[in-house]
DNA sequence: CACGCTCTAGAACGAACGCTCTATCCGATA
DNA sequence: TATCGGATAGAGCGTTCGTTCTAGAGCGTG
């Protein structure tokens, strides 16, 4: 049986097993990469035993941390749409979206930084499955942005160009901010950014 | 003895046996990442003894990597240093320097990103000293373009902000076109960052 | 020659790794 | 009620991890 109802005391404890069990792989490999986070602490976390992990999850660590990125895209888009929907103008969402994400990471002393990058990174050579999803994560990023641009009278070829550098800026000032432990970064990024979109009117 | 010339017939076999234990630390690390790379196989990649590496980095596999994130800042400052130097225009100068990397990291076949961010991610929790160099790293990048953007005339705090994007976008960058396996993001935000920097002239 | 020091060499340790395996639980169905 | 299959449970496999430890090699100095 699957227990949607749990009584734990976890956050997500009314989620199902296999919910349970992807946010905490998704959470954890944010903080620690996916070399650095284990199937043990896991099924720890999740409030689930190794054995449920295998179930769901029969491809192992490789199968998990994808599904773990695909939610952490799914996050970061939600976020994303937020701030595009949010204004009629291009810039000022994107400025206002490096504002929320400077705020979610000060908010976890700095720790949270991006789900995706964190736990793609370094596993180019052994783990295609992975990097697969996270290359489709920044095309789908990518392509909100690109389509905020087009609809708001960008030429096509800017507003390819500019969603690709919108989202390059993001993702490495958000590196940048996280590792100076400084919103610094990301808001200046997000005015710099508003600034290049502008400048294409 | 110190080995300082070695008749294997490695690499780097001409070098000090710490200096080739560092660079296979941070070659290494730079694609497998901090948690993913072992002591014993940077001892063996490096034709050094597990003896050796204790013997050199008493603190283990933190303080060598600390090392060999000190040994990729280097490297890239040496690349910024040349690209800044070979051009009066900072513009122009950044833009050039994005295609280098793009050029370096294509050759490595997608797989050799920035050693710093690499070896850094995933780490802020237990490794302290790791975060600490790459912080540095980042910041010596910063102030390398911060001094061109003033040396050009540019005012104190545009030169400071537009330093800090710069290092962002091209950090981003190189991540997007390494998990895209294609240069596109690198050109395209070595020339958005060209014009966003002659905007303020 | 003897001593000391730096560096090399790798066996061995306990812990943790990803994963496999069997056993059991329990609601749904017949 | 008897049966079945999805889900849970965790002991245990072989391997690798980071680190420690002892032994010895090769050089300069007394």
């Amino acid at each position: 049986m699957n227990t949607t109802t749990e009584a734990g005391p976890g956050p997500d404890a009314a989620l199902g097993t296999r919910e349970r069990i992807v946010r905490a792989a998704s959470r954890l490999m944010q903080r620690q990469g996916y070399e650095g986070t284990g199937i043990k602490q896991i099924s720890r976390e999740a409030g689930a035993t190794l054995g449920s992990v295998y179930h769901f999850f029969p491809g192992g660590k490789q199968e998990l941390a994808a599904e773990a990125i695909r939610h952490g895209d799914q996050e970061f888009t939600d976020i994303l749409r937020a701030a595009l929907d949010g204004t009629d103008d291009p810039a000022e969402a994107i400025a206002a979206c490096a504002g929320t994400v400077a705020e979610a990471l000060r908010a976890s002393d700095w720790v949270d930084g991006c789900p995706v990058t964190a736990t793609s990174i370094g596993t180019a050579e052994r783990a295609p499955d992975i990097q697969r999803a996270a290359a489709e994560a920044f095309a789908r990023w990518r392509g909100l942005v690109e389509e905020k641009l087009r609809a708001a009278g960008f030429g096509e070829e800017s507003a390819y160009e500019l969603a690709h550098t919108v989202i390059s800026t993001l993702e490495g000032a958000e590196l940048a901010a996280q590792l100076a432990r400084d919103e610094a970064p990301l808001l200046i990024a997000g005015r710099h950014l508003a600034r290049l979109i502008d400048s294409y009117r």
